[in-house]
DNA sequence: GGTTAAATGTGGGTCCTGTT
DNA sequence: AACAGGACCCACATTTAACC
């Protein structure tokens, strides 16, 4: 499968403890996550708020004190809600973190399964799950055990997760995999991976319809509607957006002339490029530089 | 579900002026 | 000088409807 760039491959935490949480505030209601998939489980818990979550084309709105689960190669990207500010924390966690060279039951029934995804997260946990209020309570503890780096703060970590894992098993929450056979949307999701996969990588040049669908293997006129059926925009506001998204971070973290970001994300027409950037975030290139890389949202 | 042609809409290139 | 943005226009993207 050529889903190699798309596929991200920032190792979250350290090869030693390969978790790391990313505490996100968005006062300004402008958060915005591309989709892409990584190897990890993601667990994400909204604090405050609201945000709508992709997993493999589904949307899934996340509401305050409810957490969700993205298992291992899902394909999800994450968008605020106008007008909702919000604060959501994500834990990303390699699953062998929790595995043992102790075949035991909690290595075959649970972990194993987990990782060569044969048992998977239940996706929406709320309060109205029974096990719901456990995991929360759970959550919020590993979030401040996380922060709070007492001695052994890695050990109370982990014995967090298992005990979520508990929890869920518990309540038979998990989902069994039995067959391997893709559904259509799982065909449609490895599709579009391989688009997505070509924008990431090509977002710099200009990329043409026609490029698009030949990778799809489609026509480019059933391409277009194919693609928005998926994503929910057409493939060349898909690309605009990602790239201002790009565009925005090089603002705010580098020192390049708004000309030269303009170029760098692939616009070659400067003037179009500030009539995209104002569409997407209600304001000029320059004066989102000026608001400095912590106006917009927070990453703790 | 997938393809095609035609119609329609939009993206984005060029040029320009105004503002900081 | 660098940036912002309006007007115009055409190529290309997208939608629609009909078809396999």
């Amino acid at each position: 499968m050529k889903t190699n760039t798309l596929k991200e491959k920032t190792v979250h935490g350290n090869a030693m403890f390969p978790l790391k949480i990313y505490s996100i505030i968005d006062s300004e209601s402008t958060y915005s996550l591309s989709y892409h998939w990584h190897d990890e489980v993601e667990i994400i818990y909204v604090e405050e708020g609201e945000i709508i979550f992709n997993i493999d084309m589904k949307p899934i709105k996340v509401n305050a004190n409810e957490c969700l689960f993205i298992n291992s190669h899902k394909l999800h990207s994450a968008y605020a809600i106008n007008s909702i500010e919000s604060i959501h924390h994500a834990i990303v966690f390699d699953m062998n973190i929790l595995s043992s060279s102790i075949y035991d039951y909690c290595q075959s029934k649970y972990i194993d399964p987990l990782l060569n995804s044969t048992l998977s997260f239940p996706m929406l946990i709320d309060k109205t799950c029974l096990c719901g209020n456990n995991i929360l309570t759970e959550i919020r503890g590993l979030i401040d055990i996380y922060y709070g780096k007492h001695q052994g703060w890695e050990l109370s970590v982990k014995a967090s997760l298992l005990k979520i894992i508990s929890f869920i098993a518990d309540q038979d929450k998990f989902i069994k995999n039995t067959s391997i056979n893709l559904t259509s949307n799982d065909y449609k999701v490895e599709r579009i991976k391989i688009i997505l996969d070509y924008i990431y990588k090509n977002y710099k040049n200009k990329i043409y319809i026609d490029e698009l669908a030949k990778e799809a293997n489609m026509n480019s006129q059933y391409f277009c509607r194919f693609f928005k059926s998926l994503t929910g925009k057409s493939p060349i506001s898909y690309i605009n957006h990602y790239r201002i998204e790009k565009a925005a971070k090089l603002l705010q973290t580098q020192n390049y002339k708004v000309m030269e970001i303009c170029f760098i994300v692939g616009f070659d027409n400067f003037s179009y490029f500030i009539k995209k950037f104002k569409e997407y975030k209600n304001c000029t290139p320059s004066e989102y530089k000026k608001m400095g890389p912590s106006q917009n949202y927070k990453v703790k």
